[in-house]
Order: structure tokens, then sequence, then C-alpha cells
DNA sequence: ACCTGAACACCGTTCAAGT
DNA sequence: ACCTGAACACCGTTCAAGT
């Protein structure tokens, strides 16, 4: 007689980032995961490859919590950054995990959807590819080196982002133009 | 009679980061690192207080020669862009271990040193704190997304890494107006 | 069809005993 | 003063045996 499942896949990988958080990527033992959802170590094999998928799947999963942020804060870019590092604040080992795991392709490319959409509201769909790398590029490194303490010298860093998004969003309205013929109108 | 040094920290730390970036940080096993070394496991915390501490000490080092690349890389931005791009390309691991690793914070705030002596000499005193965050939140970022994938949709990256360089020095220009009174000379 | 105990290989770390 | 074997606790993973 079939024995009746005990978990799921999601409370298995939605446990394991609660554990991630609390504790970090070395609290995420098997035995520990299994332990919150109430199995043993080895009934995970059932739904996981091993450790290493497992936390490819809470990455996923981060990811996707991500991009329906992301997508929530709409097409004002300096909103859309701020709900970046909002998140990167709120989960910062998931955060981390995005480019440390080997996290689904597809969910770490829906991630840049939002931010195409808001950059080709502002600097038109021929500059929105690289205005979003930009803008991605200079966020993610901030927040790595924010979350890593790399930022020594003086200053409020609620400050220095909001000074660098406001900077960054200047410095791509001239390639708006390039949109346009020369100077137009 | 007091047995002869078989090995030392400077050789430990060496041999953990050539094993780091051969085999990833899983494959940083004291056992693994005493072996290269010519000791047995229990011989490294003579000289280590434990594997996260010596994954420290990796990233310091790092830290270091990193410093070293971008002085050598001059007071040029694309040089020492470029520079910090190579070093993330040729040592992959260590690099990501900067922010991964708890890295002596002296360490760590060394590397800004160079960028600040460049961006300094090219938007001057005043902006250069903002300027050197920009430029390497931007550049640590970009190798952070490259080195995990993150850039799918098209494109050569040498170029968009070019293009990003390009754009980001041009941004920091008009910054340097604000230090003399308005349109100056 | 899922779950578990037992087992195995491996790892970090400690410590008494060697030289 | 450094090195090691032995030991311990813990971890990932497999698998036969349960229901």
């Amino acid at each position: 007689m079939p024995t009746p499942e005990r978990t799921s896949i999601g409370e298995i990988v939605g446990e394991a980032a609660r554990i991630l958080e609390t504790g970090g990527p070395a609290a995420v033992t098997m035995q520990a995961v299994a332990g919150a959802v109430g199995v043993k170590a080895p009934s995970l094999y059932k739904r996981v490859r091993d450790r290493e998928a497992l936390l490819g799947l809470v990455g996923a999963a981060a990811a996707d919590d991500l991009t329906r942020l992301l997508d929530d804060a709409g097409d004002d870019l300096g909103a859309l950054l701020t709900a970046f590092r909002r998140f990167a604040h709120a989960r910062p080992e998931a955060f981390r995990l995005l480019f440390t795991a080997t996290v689904d392709a597809d969910s770490l490319a829906a991630t840049s959807v939002p931010v195409l959409r808001a950059t080709a509201a502002a600097v038109g769909d021929e500059q929105a590819l690289p205005a979003a790398r930009l803008l991605t590029a200079w966020a993610t490194g901030f927040l790595m080196m924010e979350l890593a303490g790399a930022f020594r010298l003086g200053g409020d860093l609620d400050e220095a982002f909001a000074y660098g998004v406001r900077h960054l969003v200047a410095s791509l309205v001239p390639a708006q133009d390039a949109e346009r013929p020369a100077q137009g109108s």
C-alpha cells in the first residue's frame, strides 16, 4: 500500500530557503531541511537530486520572487532599483545565492525582463538592453559590496545608493537621443 | 628536540588558492590542502584557526594581488577596469571569494586605493569617492553576472564591457565640472 | 510509492603521544 | 616546537527493507 506523501518539493525548497537565511549556506544540511519538513534525510532524495540541486532550486525560487517584486515596482527606474536593494537586504543569503549556486538559467534570465521593460520605457527599445545591463550590473555590484562590508570609507549607504541611481539614470538620457537622428525634437 | 617546520602559512594559503581555483570552494578541504603542502590535516591547525579562517586568508591574499594589479594599471580608468576584469577571468573563484568569505577588512579596503587615485586624477578629489564607488560597483556586478552566466541576451561580452566603461567614464566628466564653478574655462 | 535504519565514505577538529 | 594517529561528531548519499 502506497505511503502517503509527507512533504512536497515546494515545502522542501521553502524550508531550505528559511534555513539558508537564518544560518547561511553551511546550515542548509540535508538533515536540517529534512527535519524541518518532518522527514528523514534520505527521503529528500525522492524529490531532489542532491544538495547542490536543492540550493539551485532555492536560488531559482529566489529569482522568481525577485522578478515578481521588480514587476510590481513598475517602470520607474528609481523604484525598480530600490526594490532590488530591498530584496537584497531582506534576503541577503538568497541574493548571494543567485550568483553563487547553479541557478536555472531561465529563472535567472526572467529577472531581467521587468528591467528591460523599464529601460525600454525610459530610453527606447534601441538602448534598452545596454541600459538594463548597466543598471543591473551596478546595482548587483553595489549590493554585493554592501553585503560584504566592502564600503568602508564614510558616508551613508542609502545616500550613496540614491546618488548612484540619480547619476546612472541621468547618464542614460543622452543615450535616448542616439535613438533619434541627432538633436531630434 | 624541536621538529623542523615542514611548511609555512604562505605555502598553505598558496596551495589552498590553487586548489580553490582548480576545484572550487568544496575542493578546499583541510586534507587536500595538507596533502598539497606535505603534511597531515591536524598540522594545519598550528598555523590557521580553522577552515573558514583559511578561506579568509586566501581571500585576503587575492585582494592583495588584485590591489597590486590595479596599481600597475595606472590612472587610466579603462586600463584599470580592464585589469579588474582580467583578474576576475584569471581567478574567478578567488574573485568570488572576495565577496563571499570573511576577508580581512583592511585587505579589502586596500583594493580601492588605486581606484581612488585614478578617479581623483580623472574627476578631482571632490568627486573621487563616489566615482570610485560607481566604477567598482558596476565592474563588480558585471563580473559577478558574467561569471554566473547571467548575461544571456546576445552580444559580445567584451564589447558590452567596453561599452559600459566608455559610458561610465563619459558620465563622470560632468561631475568634474561641478568641481569648478560652472561652465569653467 | 514513499519512508526509514543502517551503512559507507568523507570531512572538520581535538588531543594525547611521539620526536 | 611541530607533527601524527586515533578518535569523535557530523555530513552527503545509497540501498535494502519496511509499510
